[in-house]
DNA sequence: ACCTGAACACCGTTCAAGT
DNA sequence: ACCTGAACACCGTTCAAGT
């Protein structure tokens, strides 16, 4: 064979990611080969290599479309809802429910190591900070004294604990019974933002005292 | 060579847990390799498997003395408060402690693969249980109305958050400066107890006036 | 310029053969 | 009985050689 320009570069690399993603979701992180993606879309391994740096470049844009489809999921599932409490309630259900319907590819998101000589790029950092900040806008009704800074905290906590849910139970690490996580989840976050209102309201009392003794 | 029974077939198969951890340490559990372990104890490969199932297995037990590790943290860490609240939250800063200072070990953990077909032996799930099991101890005396399936929920949602903050920063994937890490997890377990009390505390009101009427 | 395919330097795991 | 070491069936990655 050799010289074959059935398809402009664009296209191939997106027949390479579509490859990718298909096997990453059959076999996982663990079971995706080079050399699989590549007999997927009828060309040699060495094509691969003149698209992406290496495969772990690969599966990063697999995981940029999974955190895309992640952040449409919560948006939909906050979208049901007209309270706040209830949305960030449905952040952390749909978040269990994406992990364990997408076992795979939203593990690949965590299983691609991370190494500090190749710095994450841009256009994925963005996809990152994207879905937690959007767990703090639906959160800042709730406490509307809390600091900016306390209040990305406090989004980062709820994500960080809905996360450690789901990377034990997903890996079979310390499991509970699949239909009782999103109950779970939803009864954290009740305490947990129970407990936040009460730093919250603390605050605005010492506000208005202060006003008042001006 | 062949033929030197220099050692005990339990000699030998600590030997290869030492040189596993140490390996383990060094290069992380994507970098251990069989070869490398036999060779840093002077035997060939084929002798590691007949002392163990697989590199798998030499890790799970590597792991095990891991969770007995970080069970002696935690408990050294308890007891030097006397106040539960003061407990609860050195368990959360030790947990993070432990999972920076031992970064390849702790993770270790939780990259070995667990698959339905060979379950987790029983002397292993003895260690993880022990675990979440002494946080459920410290937090009761806290939400004293609580019941212990409650209790133990409860345990399991702290364990959970500290762990999701772990491996999220650990694996560079949403990171907090190290140094905010414990202060972080300190405040997040205040506040969550704090919604716990207050749910705690309701109950104990319900049954107090089940009992004026009675 | 684009793609091949063979080669390199590794893996985990097995097992006949030696002592 | 214990251990070897070569072999098997894989990897990711590179690059001279072809068209």
């Amino acid at each position: 064979m050799a010289r074959r320009s059935d398809h402009s570069k664009e296209e191939l690399r997106s027949m390479i990611l579509d490859a990718a993603q298909r096997n990453l979701v059959q076999a996982g992180y663990a079971g995706l080969t080079a050399r699989k993606i590549a007999s997927d879309i009828d060309y040699t391994v060495g094509t691969l290599y003149h698209n992406f740096q290496n495969l772990d470049d690969i599966v990063l844009h697999v995981n940029a479309r999974t955190l895309d489809d992640l952040y449409d999921a919560l948006r939909a599932a906050c979208e049901r809802h007209r309270e706040a409490q209830q949305r960030v309630m449905a952040i952390g259900r749909t978040y269990i429910d994406f992990a364990f319907k997408n076992r795979n590819r939203w593990s690949a998101v965590y299983d691609i190591p991370v190494r500090k000589e190749t710095p994450v790029p841009d256009w994925y950092r963005a996809r990152v900070t994207r879905n937690l900040e959007y767990v703090a806008i639906q959160l800042a009704p709730l406490v509307p004294e809390i600091n900016p800074q306390q209040l990305r905290k406090s989004a980062y906590m709820i994500w960080c604990s809905v996360h450690g849910m789901c990377v034990l139970s997903v890996g079979h690490k310390l499991e509970v019974p699949r239909a009782e996580l999103g109950v779970l989840a939803e009864n954290f976050i009740k305490d947990y933002i129970a407990g936040l209102v009460i730093r919250d309201r603390e605050k605005t009392r010492v506000v208005k005292r202060e006003a008042y003794v001006q």
